[in-house]
DNA sequence: TTAGCTGCAAAAGGTTTGCAAATTA
DNA sequence: TAATTTGCAAACCTTTTGCAGCTAA
């Protein structure tokens, strides 16, 4: 991990009157440990290693506050808990409903699908938030490929 | 509501070995009567009108059997209940950040955004599960526009 | 000192499940 | 009759919330 990356994470949460706690330093340290798509529960899970005292309110509360000053993202795979990650990785996710392993896609990929939609339907497409799902290779040609 | 509709609904239940009930019965008339976009909590006020015993469970458990004969399709809208819709209906769903408005818009519209993903990165989009996030026009030049 | 956190426990939503009783074919 | 459904209640899972006590600044 980048020693950096922990003590910007620190001071931006200071910046804006928040307040650098043991457990929130433990959980950035942990997230930026982790390197991206953790759940809360992974997060608690590896925290709460070294101290068991730590609440998994406090886990959400605390990405929460990382989150509202733009340092990590969460998105949505499909079901089940939301992901975090950093939020300088700007990209967007495939999901295979059929293993669950996720693809990033860069960015620029959805430019020219978004500005069609724009368009057309007068939309912006901010498709960060939630994955795209679909189906991997492997399980397209798995004994029990995709429905339709 | 198409009564031909309805008895296609439960002829196609008892085919496969699958019973046709009262509240199967008032539940897929609750949803043709619906027309689109229905959780089951809706279905359920729905249909308890009238018989007020039936169960959110049995409307769970009838829109799955639904589901499996291919008769419906459940996707989610972003956070919250999942909708029901007619599964020969087959269009995207766009729906707002903002406002929850939802845009439909035609398979065919991302038929090549599809195939570009296809090629590069060997995978299957299969949208149909999931709405597509973003932001309406409305809530674009509204007082609190989106992050970003 | 005092605003901001924390731990704990409880609650909120949405969905699933176990099971005995009721029903359909 | 035999297999399927049902209603009810309880459980599940993820996330949020209330609150008294604690703590960083």
């Amino acid at each position: 991990m980048d020693d950096a990356d922990l003590q910007r994470f620190l001071d931006e949460l200071r910046e804006g009157g928040g307040r650098v706690t043991t457990a929130r330093r433990a959980i950035a340290t942990a997230f930026l440990d982790a390197g991206g798509h953790v759940t809360v529960d992974d997060l608690a899970s590896t925290v709460q290693a070294a101290h068991p005292e730590i609440a998994v309110s406090t886990v959400y509360r605390t990405m929460e506050a990382l989150e509202e000053r733009g340092l990590v993202e969460h998105l949505h795979l499909g079901h089940g808990p939301a992901v975090y990650h950093r939020s300088d990785e700007l990209h967007h996710h495939l999901v295979c409903e059929g293993c669950g392993r996720v693809v990033e896609v860069p960015e620029e990929t959805l430019t020219r699908f978004a500005s069609e939609i724009a368009e057309r339907f007068d939309f912006r497409i901010e498709a960060r938030h939630f994955a795209l799902p679909g189906w991997c290779a492997t399980c397209l040609a798995a004994p029990e490929p995709p429905p339709a």
